[in-house]
DNA sequence: AAAAAAG
C-alpha cells in the first residue's frame, strides 16, 4: 500500500515523496480516502501516529479542486495550542508546494496585524486556536459562512482546556452542509456529545495509542525527597551519567521551570525553558534553540507536553511527577519517536506515590525502580566548581538533527523494529564517552561514578507504525502566510 | 492543584 494508492492527486504525491515518504500509516490509509469522499471523520488517534497527515494531505487536494483564488476562507482547522498549530501549518506548507493555496495562522500571542491583512487578501486554509479566532470573528474580520471543511483535532484536549463552547459558538457559525473531521486520543462523553451534534454519519477509525506499554521507550523511576535542591542534585546525577544526547524535563509550576533552567545553566548544562508565561516570541525562540541544537536540554511545563514534535529527543524527565496519567503518556511520548528509542526518568517523592500508582494503572505497566544516583547520607546541591573553559567544545556536535522529517508524517518506508536512533539518524547520536547533556566543562565531578549501564530495554518491538518527527524552522509568526 | 488560551 502506497499513498498512489490512496487517491491522491499527482502533484500532492510529488509533494509526499519529495518529502521523502512512500508508505502511510495507519490511520492515514484509513483516513485519507474517507476525507476524499467528502465524509465526516472521527479519528481516534493522538499525536505521532501520522494524524496530521492523515487530514492535512486530503484537505490540500480537497481544496485544490475548488478555486484556486478565495475570496473567503474555505476550510478550517482548530488547534488547542499555538505550537500545534504551527506544527500543523508547516505541514500545510511542505505537502501544499505544489498547490496554489493560501492560509492564515491565527494565534494569540502575536500581533493581529498581519493576520488581519492576510484575512482581507482572502485564504483558503485557517489554522487557528479558538480563542485568536473567536477575537478575530468578533471584530468582523473573518467570515467563517464559506468554510464548508472544519477539522477539531485533539479534541480531547480542548475539552481539558475548557475550549468546547467555543468550539461549539464557532461551529453554529459555519454553514450547515460541510465536512467535519474530529480528532481525539480519547472519547470522553463530552466529546462523543460534540462528535453527535456536528458530525453527520461521521466514520470512525481508531490506531493504536504510541505510548501504551510495549513501546520503545525505558521507563524509570528515582525515589526522591521532597526537597528542590536534592531533586536538583539527582536530575544532574542523571544528566550527566546516562547516555542523554537531548532532553526535555517537565515540571509541573512555571516557577520550577524558571528555577530549575536557572540552577542548570549555573552548573553549566546548555539549557532553555518554555512555559505558558513566555510571551510567543520567547516561546518560539526557546524551541527552536533546542530543535536546532544551541541547547541540548529543555525544561517545559505542560504546554511542551503534547504534539510538540522534536525529532531526536533522547531523553524525558519528569522532574516532577504529572498529576494526571494522561499527561505522563503524553510527556513521555515526546521521546523514543520516529522509530527510535528513548528513556523516560520520573523523579517521584513519597508524595506521588498515589499518582504513579494511576500512571501504572492506566500503562497496565510496573516501571522499574532504579536507585538515586544521589548518596543517601547528602551529597549537597554544591555549586558548579569554577574551572576555567578550556576544555573541548562540543556544541557543534549538539546539533544533529539535520535530516528532515514532518510531524506527523507518513512513514518512511522501513523497518517496522524500532532501531536504536543512531542507527537511523547517523547524525544524531553521541559517541558514549561524550554524552552532551553533560556540562560545558572539561571534566566532570571527581566523585561522580558512573554505575554499570545494564539490562537496558532497547530494541523492542513497538506496535505502531513508525512516526517522523518534525524538525522544521519554526514558521514566521509575524507574517506567516503562504501565498499561491 | 497546574497549565493552556484572548488581552
Amino acid at each position: 500500500m502506497s499513498f498512489a494508492d490512496l487517491g491522491l492527486s499527482d502533484d500532492l504525491l510529488r509533494a509526499v515523496t519529495d518529502a521523502g515518504y512512500t508508505e502511510p500509516t495507519p490511520i492515514q490509509r484509513q483516513a485519507i480516502p474517507s476525507v476524499l469522499m467528502g465524509k465526516d471523520l472521527i479519528g481516534i488517534a493522538q499525536t505521532g501516529t501520522g494524524k496530521t497527515a492523515a487530514f492535512v494531505l486530503p484537505m490540500i487536494d480537497v481544496l485544490g479542486e475548488g478555486r484556486t483564488r478565495a475570496l473567503m476562507p474555505r476550510s478550517l482547522i482548530l488547534e488547542p495550542t499555538r505550537e500545534l498549530a504551527a506544527q500543523v501549518a508547516e505541514n500545510f506548507e511542505k505537502y501544499g508546494v505544489n498547490h496554489k493555496l493560501s492560509m492564515a495562522l491565527l494565534i494569540g500571542g502575536v500581533q493581529m496585524g498581519d493576520q488581519v491583512k492576510a484575512l482581507e487578501k482572502g485564504v483558503d486554509v485557517l489554522i487557528a486556536t479558538p480563542g485568536r479566532l473567536m477575537d478575530l470573528y468578533g471584530r468582523g474580520k473573518i467570515l467563517l459562512t464559506g468554510c464548508s471543511l472544519l477539522v477539531i483535532d485533539e479534541a480531547d484536549r480542548m475539552l481539558d482546556m475548557g475550549f468546547i463552547p467555543d468550539i461549539e459558538e464557532i461551529c453554529t457559525k459555519l454553514p450547515k452542509v460541510r465536512q467535519t473531521l474530529l480528532f481525539s486520543a480519547t472519547m470522553p462523553p463530552p466529546i462523543k456529545k460534540l462528535a453527535d451534534r456536528f458530525l453527520s454519519d461521521p466514520k470512525t477509525i481508531e490506531v493504536a495509542r504510541p505510548a501504551s506499554t510495549n513501546t520503545n521507550i525505558t521507563q524509570r523511576i528515582v525515589q526522591v525527597s521532597a526537597t528542590a535542591h536534592v531533586k536538583r542534585d539527582v536530575l544532574r546525577r542523571l544528566l550527566q551519567q546516562d547516555e542523554v544526547s537531548n532532553a526535555i524535563i517537565f515540571c509541573n509550576r512555571k516557577t520550577t521551570v524558571r528555577d530549575l533552567n536557572k540552577s542548570l545553566k549555573k552548573h553549566g548544562f546548555r539549557s532553555a525553558e518554555i512555559h505558558g508565561d513566555m510571551d510567543q516570541s520567547a516561546r518560539i525562540a526557546e524551541l527552536d534553540r533546542f530543535k536546532n541544537g544551541d541547547v541540548n536540554i529543555l525544561v517545559a511545563s505542560d504546554v511542551a507536553a503534547r504534539g510538540i514534535d522534536v525529532k531526536g529527543v533522547s531523553h524525558v524527565f519528569n522532574f516532577d511527577a504529572p498529576w494526571h496519567p494522561d499527561d505522563y503518556v503524553h510527556r513521555i511520548g515526546r521521546t523514543g519517536r520516529g522509530g527510535a528509542t528513548g528513556t523516560a526518568y520520573t523523579l517521584v517523592t513519597p508524595e506521588d506515590a498515589e499518582n504513579i500508582a494511576e500512571i501504572e494503572k492506566l500503562t497496565g505497566h510496573k516501571i522499574e525502580r532504579v536507585p538515586s544516583p544521589v548518596a543517601v547520607d547528602g551529597a549537597e546541591d554544591a555549586p558548579a566548581p569554577k574551572r576555567t573553559r578550556g576544555g573541548k567544545r562540543d556544541t557543534k556536535k549538539a546539533a544533529p538533527r539535520r535530516e528532515e522529517a514532518a510531524a506527523e508524517a507518513p512513514a518512511k518506508p522501513r523497518s517496522r523494529r524500532a532501531a536504536p536512533a543512531r542507527e537511523e539518524a547517523p547524525a544524531a547520536p553521541a559517541p558514549r564517552e561524550e554524552s552532551r547533556a553533560r556540562p560545558q566543562r572539561d571534566e566532570r565531578p571527581v566523585r561522580e561514578e558512573r554505575p554499570v549501564r545494564d539490562d537496558r530495554r532497547r530494541r523492542r518491538d513497538q506496535d505502531d507504525g513508525p512516526d517522523e518527527g518534525w524538525n522544521g524552522p519554526i514558521p514566521d509568526f509575524l507574517n506567516y502566510v503562504i501565498e499561491g
